[in-house]
DNA sequence: CGTTAGCACTCTTTGGTCGCGAGTGCTAAC
DNA sequence: GTTAGCACTCGCGACCAAAGAGTGCTAACG
């Protein structure tokens, strides 16, 4: 197995089909070609690699990469400076600054992979504060807070005027209706039982439960991720085919599949791989997704990694992403 | 210069060097090639075609694009049918949805190229209200309205506790001190005077002042824009290289070149065009922008438009590019 | 029995040649 | 001014040969 590990290892080097001459003199014991011929003979029986032609060298298939990012690969721990560097960095970012973003950007940098970072799956979160604020003409500006500080904001064009007293009525009745409450409640009550309440209830608390239904029912933010650093996998000459690209960049634009990806990871422990189409997804054919999960407060919220081709330098790339899942939840734990 | 009409429009059909017998078949005058010849060279000689090769057709230059659009193109205006089924997309955005992302991605469907809106640059506008919500812990957010209706927020950490009637206390004396200010009065207020005021001052007061600045600091919203449809011009052969793809590509990330751009055709009247280096974005060679400003209360607030080959199909795209604008403006105006 | 040298074989890559087709420029004739 | 004719150029695909890389197999070796 020792040789799969070494030809893996070379494969990842170059990119070219591995062949018994190489091999040999990589592997560092004294061996022949001839008996690395054998050996490869049986790795390819066990379907570990397989040569694209009868005269070009040996490539490792799924099953090959997936046995060495279990039992052989052996990860080059960070240097304390580069940790360091990284920690740095996130320190840089100041208080406003978009870290999810920033994240993305970076474990892209330091990769020259694409890098993509979901945004953090919020723990069931609580009505705080619903807000009206007159505008111009009919125009009313919604706003809601959630007790974990996000802000949810629209503006409402109700049919008719209400004075500036009105809308601070309406918006203290929803408060102290809602306030504490958890939103998924909220969310119930405004969209289920705003039949019944309708029939015996005050007009203007009746236009208040209506419009704070349409700022809720906004205030569900859907599962997103961002990726950064897509050109980057415009290098690798095993992905340079306009029409993989093509597939690739729409699967970006889309981000549907690759969520979906991405919510799989979110139970694992710690840093999980996909290898080619293993993940099921014809389209990351050729290429390794490697996620780590993210913590605030010791709890899981969120997932990030890159995207690269199966052929990626996996030492380096799993500590980095290891440790960028690390120092974001830990940016996340100050913040908060 | 009928010929380069012609030819323009039949190079545009299938993206091929126009030959003098195919020129000849498609004037419709009843010319021999060799006669077309004659005239070819005589468009080579001013510029306006050029030939890959001895013995390839002729394909139009800059220049010669750049004739077709001043004074040769007619533009085929869109069908009664098509505008109104483009009036009933932006119907169907309901108020919530994304106006901007929602029109990029339409006209980049439309027109099979990449689309791109400028957000809108809106009036200078004035401070309307600041809000402080006391979170967990120390964190406040603090949220700012400015009288166009947009919300900014932020969380901030003081360095110590303040009780909510100290927040509100706050906000009223911001409140009181700002409505109906500029937005630009107020930020260069809180960013140059608050050495000045921070001497003579309540402490409370010089706290609230400095949480406002970090809130307007960041409340100003740089320009940007929204692509869609990026994947679009990987379909175009010539332009389906993978370094002139990344190159793109890399400018729709970093975004800054495209708004220096779009922000130069902000000021034309209508439909404006730039084919190829025109731009003096060498990244946009063999590539053209099509733009139309579009307007919020008869006021121009931003660009949109389509980027795709030099070899587009203009009699389409243009009417498209200019309905959109229309139909965007409407829809801002209605929103508003 | 594991290892190795040797050898025939396969397959890709590269470079070269050739012919074809498309298209041109020029000249001379209409 | 227009056109036919012709020699010429160039790109492209086909075909071929040689080189290079690497293989599988067999037989010999310690």
């Amino acid at each position: 197995m020792h040789f799969l590990k070494v030809l893996i290892e070379r494969y990842i080097r170059d990119g070219q089909p591995v062949g018994s001459r190489t091999l040999a003199k990589d592997t560092g014991l004294e061996l022949s070609p001839a008996t690395v011929r054998n050996v490869m003979a049986d790795l390819e029986d066990l379907g570990l690699v397989s040569s694209p032609h009868t005269s070009a060298g040996r490539v490792p298939t799924v099953s090959g990469y997936r046995l060495f990012l279990d039992s052989l690969l052996t990860v080059r721990p960070l240097e304390d400076t580069e940790v360091e560097a990284m920690r740095q960095r996130f320190a840089r970012l100041d208080d406003s600054a978009p870290l999810i973003e920033s994240t993305s950007r970076m474990i892209s940098g330091l990769t020259h992979l694409a890098g993509v970072v979901m945004w953090p799956r919020r723990e069931p979160h609580a009505f705080r504060q619903i807000e009206f604020v007159p505008l111009s003409g009919n125009r009313i500006l919604a706003i809601l807070i959630t007790d974990d500080g996000e802000v949810h904001n629209r503006i409402i064009h109700p049919d008719e005027r209400y004075s500036p007293s009105q809308l601070e009525q309406s918006a203290n009745y929803l408060n102290r209706l809602f306030t504490g409450q958890a939103m998924e409640a909220v969310r119930r009550h405004l969209l289920k039982d705003i039949q019944r309440t309708h029939e015996h209830m005050d007009r203007l608390m009746r236009q208040a439960l209506d419009m704070a239904r349409r700022v809720v029912t906004m205030a569900q933010r859907q599962d997103d991720c961002y990726i950064a650093g897509q050109t980057n996998l415009m290098e690798f000459t095993e992905l340079a085919s306009v029409e993989r690209l093509k597939q690739l960049f729409d699967a970006f634009t889309e981000k549907q599949q690759i969520l979906h990806l991405l919510d799989r990871c979110i139970a694992a422990k710690g840093v999980q791989i996909f290898v080619g189409e293993e993940s099921g997804y014809a389209l990351l054919e050729q290429c390794s997704l490697v996620t780590a999960p993210y913590r605030l407060n010791d709890q899981v919220i969120g997932v990030l990694g890159v995207i690269g081709p199966a052929r990626m330098d996996y030492p380096r790339v799993i500590p980095l992403v290891d440790v960028t899942a690390q120092l974001l939840g830990a940016a996340l734990t100050q913040r908060h």
